[in-house]
DNA sequence: TCGGTTTTTAGTGTAGACAGTTTGCAAAGT
DNA sequence: ACTTTGCAAACTGTCTACACTAAAAACCGA
């Protein structure tokens, strides 16, 4: 990385063993590689990533505190399980945190910001004709992304683009729960750029938590359809 | 509990030694023995538990998790530091939560359960007119506590009743910056019963964002009075 | 006396070893 | 055949020791 001139501009920001591993464990589940319910054994993976058991404990402590992994004391570690419950509550408060964090974005977002906001949702507008399913992903990761960024309010973006949503990616991966309403979210996306854009908290609000309750509607479904064709696949 | 016969129906939890140890802590910072802004050195604080630095680290990680604790890599651990900014961002984030709580609570909550909420209420309101400071404390614990619990989601509870409340008490130790308004939080609490007899969603989300909002602006000034008292002092 | 450089030292980061529990298995008893 | 009990292996929980980093102190030259 960075083989050009200069010292190296990188920022060294010296990160610990263990940020290293917390970060690949992430990964590892929110990509599926460990699947939820899966028992984790210290001793195993501690070898394959060619490290000490005592920083991978940190690390699995660390996720503990996020939810992503559960401990029960002298059994083991396990991914945390996932249930359509479970994905419907996470949507609830997802719901309540953006729609305020838009709330806040329709009184302090500069007109800039929001011309920015636009010309993302054009962009999208031709993905989603090309159908190339990018939306779904990153684009729409973006928009709430930076809906959130505007409100200056660290602990707020923190739990939205951090915490909140690495828990949610565990679903995406798991099924196609997500997605396949890439017209319908496209639509809500505009009603809701233009209310940051008439400056109208209230609508802002209105808007977005529109928006996610009917992909938690939409989300809560499809994980139920499929958590049924398990089901008949086991017969 | 359970004093009868049998050899002993208690349920043996067989907590760790990292669950004792991080519960210590967690009090600890709550309570203001660990000042925010302190530096804590792994070495002494394990000698003065009486362990070692590895149930200890790991503790510490899971802290790190629920943002009460800050490491800087090589550097060491700090409790998180306070600041008006971050109180504020705080409470921001528990209006939107609370709110949306509230809200489900006037769906779900029963009738009986209702009329519990009013008899503390009742109960509170001597506490309030004896000015016994009682209520500024677990009774107004106990009121949200009643409301997110009602809602039936685990993951909502957990925020409210876990990680935001043992943040936002942090403050409450350290300054009377909440408080001061038993008065006119009591009536606040009688409105948002009120809604929620009526089983009137919007009405309730309502009447709690205002009661939070109004906390958070009274506690805003209060710990920027504190503060500025404080830099008085120093002089 | 001051600025810069080297040395020291305290503290974090990591690894490895040991102890305590749990669980699965197998053998014995009913 | 089925339950029970004892054993053994495996894994988690904890502690100790060592390596590495960074801040502080001492030193030297101007």
């Amino acid at each position: 990385m960075a083989p050009t001139s200069k010292v190296s501009s990188e920022k060294i920001v010296a990160k610990s063993l263990v940020d290293v591993v917390t970060e690949r464990l992430e990964d590892a589940i929110v990509a599926g590689d460990l699947v939820p319910g899966e028992r984790i054994l210290e001793q195993v993976l501690a070898n394959e990533m060619g490290i000490s058991r005592g920083p991978l404990r940190e690390a699995i402590r660390r996720l503990e505190g996020r939810r992503l992994l559960e401990r029960k004391p002298n059994i083991g570690v396990r991914v945390a399980e996932l249930s359509p419950e479970r994905l419907n509550e996470l949507l609830t408060v997802r719901e309540a945190l953006e729609g305020m964090a838009c709330r806040i974005a329709a009184t302090k977002m500069t007109d800039a910001e929001i011309q920015d906001l636009e010309k993302l949702l054009n962009a999208h507008a031709r993905d989603v004709s090309s159908s190339s399913g990018y939306y779904q992903q990153s684009g729409d990761f973006d928009f709430h992304f930076r809906i959130a960024q505007s409100t200056g309010n660290e602990f707020l973006i923190s739990m939205v683009t951090g915490d909140l949503y690495d828990l949610l990616r565990v679903y995406r991966y798991k099924s196609s729960t997500m997605g396949g309403r890439a017209e319908e979210a496209l639509n809500e996306h505009k009603k809701i750029v233009a209310a940051l854009a008439a400056h109208d908290p209230d609508a802002a609000e209105a808007a977005m938590r529109e928006h996610i309750s009917n992909a938690r509607i939409h989300a809560k479904r499809a994980f139920e359809e499929a958590a049924a064709a398990d089901k008949a696949d086991a017969s």
